[in-house]
DNA sequence: ATGGCGATTATGTATATACATATTGAAACG
DNA sequence: CGTTTCAATATGTATATACATAATCGCCAT
């Protein structure tokens, strides 16, 4: 076998052998043309199909495994696990982070930006008490191919003035801001709607669907820096949290 | 190197070499002890500590840098990543409570009781791993007239025994396991769905219409206890949470 | 039948080895 | 003095091999 990097041809992406394999099966079980319960083929079926040794093929399906797509049982072989709708930890809301523990390439795109004075119902989701300069961010979280999260964001422009100069064209601001400004406080909001016809054109899903909607303020010495909002499509997306009860 | 597995003193228990390798770097990075932008050992170097071979540690160090923890640079070695999470600090309150901050009369109505035998899906939402006789229950919390949320609760008799007895016909589970059983741990999942037809019908709202889900699994030294599933309307209810950072 | 026991099989982990590749630091050169 | 080149180095990927382990199947004896 050739140590050269194999050119996917589809994604024209440059992958190793290994995560060729991974993306081939991860590829057949979302797209459902294996279904849950279906055995894979095992390893040395794999080993000859591409032609390579096994500890290769065990290096992807181990993987698979730890990512939960797969459930892998000796003697028996490896099957398609029942959707687990992947663990989105409450602790982690760096999406990259997120949809990267899935094993799916992350990308973010900017929908739209726009600066302006704060309105009423910027100053409420601020909680500004006067006007000033705020930047009004929307744009989309994708995992693979796929629509992930929709981000709907207001920056408090007299709090963190570097950001105006920024585009966030395919940087997202939630990782930008942690970067420059510490926060001290943050609120959440979390809560089920319906997709209206924006987010479900965005999301690519039906209007009315289900979305979980993560609201989240944050301040930085008793100053609020930004509001925002994320809108996950309901299968996508669970929330998980452990907690052990607080002393006293 | 020996091929036998290692006793892991610490937790007691059963890791591979690869394990315990990053189990032990996740440690000192989790704790701090090696801080962010930290360069953590060479491969060669832990390969010595280790006495393994490099592959072995090779494995350890790609799932720490695939799960985020650090970043490898070629020629430079391998570093600790900055944190990019935050914990949670998450209250959900007593439902009563809640219906009672609304300023409405609660009131809680049995709609379903069953004792049998866990089958498969109960040990799961349990987290057993054998069967034993579990009680199932259903119920709606009213806040005044409407209905505010329905429950569906199963309960661990090895665990409550004395539940057995208990009819639940008005009042709710929840508080009376809290007053019995000291729990150590919950586990919380939280997502939005789409209402089934009889969810639909014991809410007292249209078929699809959005809802949201709050899973929460209980321990109690080691011992599950219960599992409960809240399930709100989308309109009625939102989940308020405070963070304050935490370093890690 | 049936309950136990060994053989078979697929996965799990680890090794030694090989070569590729990116990056750095230093030497060589204009 | 700046730039180019090159060797050294740490990581990245793949191989062939070895043995461990768990689960299953079929055989055999009770």
């Amino acid at each position: 076998m050739s140590l050269v990097e194999i050119d996917d041809i589809e994604g024209g992406e440059i992958l190793s052998l290994h995560q060729r394999i991974l993306s081939d099966i991860r590829e057949k079980i979302l797209s459902g043309a294996w279904a849950p319960g279906h055995r894979i083929p095992f390893e040395h079926e794999l080993t000859d199909h591409y032609n390579c040794s096994r500890m290769t093929v065990n290096k992807a399906l181990s993987q698979l495994a730890k990512a939960g797509l797969i459930e892998r049982r000796r003697r028996s072989g490896s099957f398609v696990r029942q959707p687990q709708s992947q663990a989105a930890v409450l602790e982690l809301h760096d999406i990259r982070i997120e949809v990267e523990a899935l094993g799916l390439p992350y990308r973010y795109k900017r929908l739209e930006r726009l600066k302006r004075r704060s309105g009423t119902e910027d100053r409420a989701l601020l909680g500004l008490s006067q006007s000033g300069p705020v930047l009004a961010l929307e744009g989309l979280h994708f995992a693979g191919e796929r629509p992930f999260a929709l981000e709907q964001r207001l920056i408090n422009l007299s709090a963190v003035a570097e950001a105006a100069e920024e585009e966030f064209l395919d940087i997202a601001p939630g990782p930008w801001l942690i970067g420059r400004v510490p926060w001290s406080e943050a609120e959440h909001r979390i809560r089920a709607m319906a997709a209206d016809e924006m987010i479900a054109d965005a999301l690519d899903i039906d209007v009315g669907a289900p979305c979980l909607v993560v609201e989240r303020r944050t301040w930085s010495a008793e100053h609020p820096v930004t509001h925002v909002r994320f809108i996950y499509p309901a299968e996508s997306h669970t929330l998980v949290a452990r907690f052990t009860p607080s002393q006293g």
